[in-house]
DNA sequence: ATCCTACAATAGACATTGTCTAAAGCAAGT
DNA sequence: ACTTGCTTTAGACAATGTCTATTGTAGGAT
């Protein structure tokens, strides 16, 4: 398993079936679901979980940083387990597909003094977009 | 003004009051407007227009490549007038301000092929997020 | 082992953003 | 001016996310 229960634990987060539903749901595979996603999944777990725990724990794991919150253009937020090794992402245009990937390069350098405009620049975020194989058979 | 409008016309694009407003909301004011903002600036100028209306004008215009859709994590799809000039954006994390940026760099060509995963890759986006001068100060 | 208390979960209303439909309107070619 | 097919409209609907007041409970204190 993980040591994502350990972790939380050890940071004071108080431990109930529905939070470890869900950050079981999030640790079990490796994809990018959206919020309603791992409600469906932490349901088929712990049939009385609600929408609003989920929800909330999501809103938790993105605040400890345990969870990565991805916005591609489709509707839903989707949230990204892998939060500890930095990547990027990959989307299908169509079946909104994400893999993450790691391009070579620092586009955080890539970014001169004179085009932040007073900013104070703490992240980059980099979304490749096209089409995966399979919205291309088809 | 602008060209924008007989660009749409040349294409063969049906011009009614409504749509020449839409695109003169997007065209006057180069900022980043949620689609309600334009539909709020709209219909300041022709009271009538209907909230469908300024969603698809927006999505036709998008489709034409005449406006880029941004996602930012903020909850709403805002529009960007500029779709003629490659940039990115800067984001601020607490207002949600948006800047046009110009990193050097090609971050296309950051993503090797074994990293593509079999996608045709057709575009990519760079956000940049941090903290604007105006909200460092509050 | 039991009790307390502050934190967490719940149901469901509500809010925001976006989409769809069927009927009425109208731009532009003839 | 007429006609035709594209556009617009109002409002219902759908999807996603947030809030609130009440009830439940984890984990420390006794």
């Amino acid at each position: 398993m993980s040591d994502l229960l350990e972790r939380l634990r050890g940071r004071g987060w108080r431990m109930t079936a529905q939070r470890r539903v869900v950050a079981e749901v999030l640790d079990g595979e490796h994809v990018h679901l959206t919020a309603d996603e791992v409600h469906a999944r932490a349901v088929a777990k712990l049939p009385e979980i609600s929408r609003a725990t989920v929800y909330n724990t999501l809103g938790e794991l993105v605040t400890l940083g345990e969870v990565l919150e991805v916005s591609t253009d489709q509707r839903a937020k989707r949230y990204d387990p892998n939060a500890h090794r930095p990547h990027h992402h990959l989307v299908c245009a169509q079946c909104g597909a994400i893999r993450d990937v790691h391009p070579v390069g620092n586009p955080m350098a890539d970014l001169p003094d004179s085009e932040r405009f007073g900013f104070t620049v703490s992240d980059v975020e980099v979304t490749y977009r096209g089409v995966c194989p399979n919205c291309a058979a088809a």
